[in-house]
Order: structure tokens, then C-alpha cells, then sequence
DNA sequence: ATTCAAAATGAAAACGTTTACACAAGGCAA
DNA sequence: TTGCCTTGTGTAAACGTTTTCATTTTGAAT
């Protein structure tokens, strides 16, 4: 019972053969014969011997690991993202090392240097912004990365995303088919590219309802509830420019709008129709249920996570996809904190 | 610009010195003179030298990982607590690995087994049980790992957690000082430790109160809304043996029974207390606003942090705690989703 | 028996570091 | 001058693997 870990030379000594046999007898069993091969397991066994994984790394130049990139992970919303990628990652025999970068580019510098350093085999990027690194490396040959979640612009990376356009277009287009003339935007910050689809996709809406649209209709928040508190506050406190509909680019600021709303006795759906994004959990056990775009966030990360298992030359676990920008589609999903505009 | 990753071969060779002299250059600088250090210093930026991680862990015998086992990471109860862990763990120039068990004890051991190949040095346990590996572990030598979440009965590895009987107690006497005296509740899943918990404390404040227990009143659920849902129409059904406040092991179960109460009709808090647990963010943002127990989980996910970096010999960089189990305070945030109990 | 290909094994190099040890140069006291 | 400590540097071993190449063993065909 020595208290020293077992090498793979102990293994050696124990089973009477030599280190390259033992190797052999692991990974490539077929081309050493059985009894040596027997003899090599339980000495394994008698020894408790497992592999130096660090050992075989710098041997066989690589990681084993899949680098992470997420604004904030104290942010709920990742989490399902993270769990379609942990799975597929897992499955492909990668571990997923997650960076929190907590949106600051000198730690964003810091992690893509882990590619560099062969700390990470590959990386993906949650955080809608191109490490410095990346951004100033050659041409000729892109690094193992992925995209997921935010599109960057003039970036030829493999992209998987929602479209984000299209899918606030359907949401605003919802409240217009309900009536809604008056309908106000909650978007994100506007150095997010997600905020700039969005609102995209919503003017887009309007001008095809021929609505006039009213650029006091449109608040900025930062996807928080607070924020959502607060932009229903400014929104809805006077009652002559009230808008009778309010599409939000988060569930959090759907929800926030809503207690607002509330503070100013309007009821949800009858005075004020109210649509999120996302389809966080919560957003279908809140009074009343939230209409709201729903996101497929593990679907997200399961194709991240394909794309690029697929680039490194892994067998990917989920289907594949075609080329170009992977687009996993939204659906709008309603319920009742929606409904007819009503009477003026 | 040639496309090989510079070595620290490289840089010797760049700056005329050996590879030795470079190593010293840069993790004891003061042992080498000015001069040269200034012109590794160049030979550095010449090259675009970056160490090698694996190389240097392999030599020092470390990976400078710290594995996070939880049980399920999508789950965002566990975001914050991991923002914790990571804030301090990457201040002490640690990574933290997220090992997703999903609750399944082969995960668990294939994990833990992580520590033994040396992929990493030191773990956290969110998962409240002991991996196989670790059970087994000789008595002498406690691995470094530390416990967080819930305890592990009979295991003496150090451990951070929250007083959940004290604040079960709590939560429960703060009905019963409204005057209920029906006071239902629902817990969690009977194979969970905090179950047993804040059961017990729950037990104790009616007792305190000298309310007679109905076990009828006791409903298991999973911590989901769902489960919420599913326990309110169960406990809510019959207006003759109705409860008239809840005390929920969790927030989400909590907002489920609230989502049952408003199918009966019932009123919250006029007809109908409800309690939860966690202080998850959504909860006071409910309609009504949720009155729970608070849960420091950022704060929880530092101090078990500080445990282990203690446990490596890394100065924890976080206020240091006595010995023994380390509890953190919880609060019951007073909202209002609870008020006096009914006339009868 | 002899020969030869095939199969199985071992010796040793390599991966990129850190560090114990040896050594050279320089300064200072005798 | 000699000796000796100090300071700075280089040489080489070590970390635990995988894999190339050479060598031995096997077994079948002559």
C-alpha cells in the first residue's frame, strides 16, 4: 500500500514487460497478443494505475479541452447552453473549460491565449466579441472556433445562431395582427449586435403593419428585470402616449414592464399586451403565463458544439448541419400576457 | 512569421542564452542579472513565446484545474454559486473545471477519478455525495476537496453550507407569528439531506409554536415549479382540510403553488400565505412578491473556494473562516406573498 | 533443418518545461 | 599571488507518456 501513485513503469515492472508494451496494450490492444495483454490488466488492476492525463497530453500535443467564452455565467441564461455543449463535449471525450470573462477583453486576451498556450484544443464563444488574439491572427489558417448566440459582423468563423431579425419581426408582427398600433420596444444595450437585429426585425414589422413609427417607443435596457422595471416606468407613466403593446428583447424585461405596469393599475392583457424573449422557465408560471419568443438555448449549444467537433475532426454527436451560418429556428410561443388592443 | 508555436528552445536560442537562464528569466527574476533578462525579455516578444501549460504542469506535477462537480448545470440555482467559485479560483490562478454529473454516480467517479490522473488538483462537491473513488480514499490523507451546498452526514472533508433547519425554523415561525396554524409544506426530494433538513426544522418551529402536526401537510416535491404546481392542487383541492400558508423548500415550488392557489381562486397573501426558499432573482418579482429565505449563494461559492485554496496552501483570497463546518447566514426577506392568516 | 514473413516486444527518443548541480567569472580579504 | 565566497549561467536529468525503429520470437512453408 505505498502511498505513491502508480506509473505506467510500475505497471511495466509489475506485469514483467515494458513500458511500450503496456501503452500498446491500452490503445492499441489488437497488436499485442492476449496473454501479455491479460497480464498487463491485472498488474493495472494490482497496481490501481491510471493514466498521467497531463503526461499524455504533452505527448500527443494536445488538450483534451474545449474553452468556454461566457460574458457572465452567474447569468442563468447560459446554462442551458452550456449543458448542450458539456453533453456533446463530453461525449467526444472533451472536457469543457469555462471562462468567465465577465465582458472584459483583457480577460477575454487572457483565455484565447489558452489556444496558444495548449491549454485549450478549441474554443467557443458565447460572448458576441473576437478575443484580441484571434482578431490579429493570419488568414490562411482560421483556429478551431465557434460562434454561438451573437453573429459577428465580417467575422467568417462557423456561426450558430437564432435569427434574431426574423424572429422579433414574427413577435412584433403578433401584436400588429392583435390591433396594436402603439407598440413599444425594450431592447438590449445598444453595442449588442442581438439589440441591433432585434429592433431591426421590429421596425421591419411595423413598416410592413404601415405603422408610423414613434422612436419614443423604443427603450434601452440591459436584459435585466430592473431594467424591465424601469423602462416600463418611463414608458407607461404618462397615459396619453402610453403604447397598448410592448415587445421585449428579454423574459427578465417582459417581467419587469409587467410590474410596472402593475404600479400603474394597468391589467395584462385587457390595457396592456406584453411580449418577451427567450422563454426562460419562469416565463410560463408568471400572472399572467408570457407570450414570448422561445429560444432553443440547449439546442444552441448542442450545434456549437457540432460545428465544432466537426472542425477539430471528431465524429460530432448530434445531426449535422450545412454549411453557412447554422440558424436554429425560434417559435413564437403565446400565452396570455397578450391579447386584442383595446377600445380607445 | 513561421507557423511553428516558438518554444522556450526558441527563445534561448534568440536571445543566446540557454533555455535554463530563460526559464529563470521569467519565475525567478531576481537571480538573473539585468541584462540578460532584458534581452530574454526581447527574444520573448520577438518570438511570440507562450508557455506551454502542459509541459510545465507535467513538471511540477499540478494542472492548476479545480473540478466543480453539479449535479445538474443547467440548473441556474447553481450560477451563481459558480461565479463565486470562479471569481476566487482565478485569482489564485487556478481554472475551475465544471464536471456535469447530472446526478449519476458513474459521472461522479469518472470525475473524481480526474484528481487521482492528476487532470486536476482539487475538487468541490455541489452534489452532496461522496464520489466511490473518495469513499474509498484511505483515512490518513483527506484529498483535497471541499463540500458545498449540503452536507455529507459522517464525513469530516471541510465543509460550507447554509443552517437549513435554523432557517427552516424561521420561515415557518414567521407564519405562525401571523397566526397560521394550518401550515402546510412542501419539500424536496426524501433521498436530499436539505430535505431531512429544513423537514426538521419546519417540525420544530410548529412544535415551538405548539401546533399539532398533520402529515397530511407534508408534500414531496423536486424543487421545479412543476412539482409547485403539482403539490398546491394537491394540497389546495379540498376547501375543508385547505392549509391557509405554505412554507415551499424552494422559490420555484413556491411560484407553483401560488399558480395553483389562483386556479382555485384563491388570493395571495389574503386567502393564501406562500414562503419560499433560495431568494432566486425572479422571486421578487412575482405577482405578489415572494417573501423566502435568502440564500448568500455567490457568497457560498466563495467561501468554499477560500476552503480549498486554504486546503492547497494558496492564500485564499477571501476573509479567512474559523474551523469547523462554515455556515453562512441566511435572511428571510419579508414580501408579500405572506400576511395574517384568514378569519375562519 | 532452413528460411522467411509476420507478429510481438523492447530500447530509446521525443514532447517542453523546471531545477539540482556543476562550473566560470569576478570581487575581496588574506 | 592564493583562496574563497558571490553571482550568473549552462548542462543534464527528470516529469510520464506515446511511438519509431530495431530486434526477437513465432510459426508456417520450403
Amino acid at each position: 500500500m505505498n502511498e505513491k501513485i502508480a506509473t505506467i513503469e510500475d505497471v511495466a515492472h509489475h506485469a514483467g514487460v515494458s513500458i511500450a508494451t503496456v501503452s500498446r496494450a491500452l490503445h492499441k490492444p489488437n497488436v499485442v497478443s492476449e496473454t501479455t495483454r491479460e497480464k498487463v490488466q491485472t498488474a493495472i488492476a494490482a497496481t490501481g494505475y491510471t493514466a498521467n492525463v497531463m503526461a499524455r497530453n504533452l505527448r500527443l500535443n494536445r488538450s483534451g479541452m474545449i474553452l468556454l467564452l461566457v460574458p457572465d455565467i452567474g447569468n442563468p441564461f447560459f446554462s442551458a447552453i452550456l449543458s448542450g455543449i458539456e453533453k456533446g463535449a463530453s461525449q467526444a471525450g472533451y472536457n469543457v473549460l469555462i471562462g468567465d470573462t465577465q465582458n472584459d477583453p483583457d480577460r477575454e486576451a487572457t483565455y484565447a491565449a489558452y489556444l496558444r498556450s495548449n491549454q485549450a484544443d478549441a474554443m467557443i464563444l458565447l460572448n458576441g466579441r473576437l478575443p484580441a488574439p484571434l482578431a490579429n491572427a493570419p488568414a490562411n489558417a482560421t483556429p478551431p472556433v465557434v460562434i454561438a448566440c451573437e453573429r459577428i459582423p465580417g467575422c467568417a468563423l462557423p456561426t450558430v445562431i437564432i435569427d434574431n431579425d426574423e424572429a422579433s419581426f414574427i413577435a412584433t408582427r403578433h401584436l400588429s395582427d392583435l390591433g396594436h398600433t402603439r407598440i413599444a420596444h425594450v431592447s438590449g444595450p445598444s453595442d449588442n449586435i442581438l439589440t441591433t437585429d432585434r429592433v431591426a426585425g421590429y421596425l421591419r414589422a411595423l413598416k410592413t403593419a404601415g405603422i408610423q413609427h414613434d422612436p419614443a417607443l423604443i427603450y434601452r435596457g440591459d436584459f435585466s428585470i430592473d431594467s424591465g422595471i424601469a423602462a416600463g416606468r418611463a414608458l407607461l407613466a404618462d397615459p396619453k402616449t402610453r403604447p397598448t403593446a410592448v415587445f421585449c428583447a428579454s423574459d427578465g424585461m417582459a417581467i419587469g414592464v409587467i410590474v410596472a405596469a402593475k404600479e400603474y393599475g394597468l391589467r395584462i392583457p385587457q390595457d396592456l399586451s406584453v411580449v418577451g424573449f427567450d422563454d426562460i422557465p419562469h416565463a410560463a408560471a408568471y400572472d399572467p403565463p408570457i407570450t414570448t419568443v422561445r429560444q432553443p438555448r440547449r439546442r444552441l449549444g448542442e450545434q456549437a458544439i457540432t460545428l465544432l467537433l466537426e472542425r477539430l475532426g471528431a465524429k460530432p454527436p448530434f445531426e449535422k448541419n450545412d454549411k453557412g451560418p447554422v440558424i436554429v429556428p425560434t417559435e413564437l410561443i403565446v400565452r396570455q400576457s397578450s391579447g386584442p388592443c383595446p377600445k380607445a
